[in-house]
DNA sequence: ATGCTGGCCAAAGTGTACTT
DNA sequence: AAGTACACTTTGGCCAGCAT
């Protein structure tokens, strides 16, 4: 069906009439049954502002154009140096500066208070920005601790956590929840790597492996890593004949491939008391110790590797490893003092 | 070819939860 | 109470992709 400019004029009038106030566009879309097409026919773009300009409204205008981070810092620099202070967010919206601070936030990843950070980033080697530079205080450490989002670990303060990477903090998450099974052992695996060992990834979807070989080239010696994600608390249980498949699998080639010394880890969340008849059968078939480890001291461990790299040894790690049953926080710790004495 | 839908963009504005 | 951060919704323009 084929309209007319009028008749398209008459439809708005009548729907401003009814509504008492200007429709917007997608209002008048609905109501009238018009399509943004079929205006585009009469009117070319923007057809729905021509149609409410012609109608003698105003139209709404939406700035599309993304305002320039270097605009938003000079709306700032002005505004402080009105406000002889640091201005807040109310000073902001009363002098009408654009855009708003949600969408400041939105369209450059910019927090309200750390605008004045950024305005010295660019301008504080400009002379005629000077006193607004004054104005703006030091950053309290406080601040920049909270900005960065760092998560907490339950037994981990705040000085080990911040040396963990991004990309295994949720590491102690993962081993205990089930679901995430696949993503704790990628992480167990780059844990070991940022330790300082050589990793082999197998698990899952590669039939019966260990979820990876961390090896020691330099020390002579190769650990089979399994990493298991329980709510619970884990339980060997039967797990011992898979775990003795494991090693008779890899032994041999290790073996000859210079490595002296084998080591079954294994990661969990946590664990119940650990029978010692299944590590037994273990030591029995294949001659090889098993130890296990928390996620959160294995991230311990790694904190210390990344706070002081040269100092880690992967040859005192291996005494960790000799001795059967889990390893305990102590022991990590007197690792860790042992380390940074040396 | 034409029409329709849903999604994206950059913005304004509103409401809410949190901190000081 | 004031200040702050952020999620959510709505707005016009625009476009890709699908259906007719």
């Amino acid at each position: 069906m084929e309209y007319t400019k009028d008749h398209i004029i008459l439809e708005y009038k009548r729907l401003k009439e009814y509504l008492g106030k200007s429709p917007s566009s997608r209002k008048f879309y609905a109501e009238t049954g018009l399509s943004l097409r079929m205006l585009e026919k009469l009117y070319g773009s923007n057809a729905f502002s021509k149609l409410v300009n012609e109608c003698g409204d105003v139209a709404n205008n939406f700035s599309t154009d993304k305002i320039e981070i270097e605009d938003i810092l000079l709306q700032w620099g002005n505004l402080t140096r009105e406000c002889k202070k640091l201005p807040a967010i109310a000073d902001w919206q009363f002098n009408n500066c654009k855009p708003q601070i949600t969408n400041i936030k939105k369209s450059h990843g910019l927090r309200w208070a750390d605008i004045p950070y950024k305005f010295l980033e660019l301008f504080s080697d400009k002379n005629e920005w000077q006193d607004v530079v004054a104005i703006i205080p030091n950053r309290s450490p406080n601040e920049v601790t909270t900005s960065k989002n760092i998560p907490k670990i339950e037994g981990l303060p705040y000085e080990i956590l911040k040396f963990i990477p991004p990309v295994v903090q949720d590491l102690v998450d993962q081993s205990s929840d089930k679901e995430k099974a696949l993503e704790f052992e990628k992480g167990v695996n780059l844990v070991f790597q940022m330790l300082g060992f050589e990793v082999t990834n197998y698990g899952q979807g590669t039939g019966r492996n260990p979820d990876g070989i961390a090896k020691a080239s330099q020390n002579n010696y190769a650990v089979l890593v399994d990493a298991k994600s329980r709510t619970e608390n884990y339980k060997i249980g039967t797990d011992d004949r898979t775990f003795i498949e494991y090693i008779n699998k890899f032994y041999e080639p290790l073996k000859k491939s210079g490595f002296k010394n084998i080591y079954l880890l294994i990661v969990s969340s946590g664990f119940d008391l650990v029978t010692a008849s299944a590590i037994k059968n273990i030591k029995i078939d294949t001659q090889v110790s098993t130890t296990f480890l928390t996620s959160k001291l294995l991230l311990k461990l790694l904190s210390n590797k990344i706070k002081n790299p040269r100092q880690f040894d992967l040859k005192l790690f291996q005494e960790l490893l000799i001795e059967d049953g889990e390893i305990t926080e102590k022991r990590i710790d007197a690792l860790i003092a042992k380390q940074n004495k040396s």
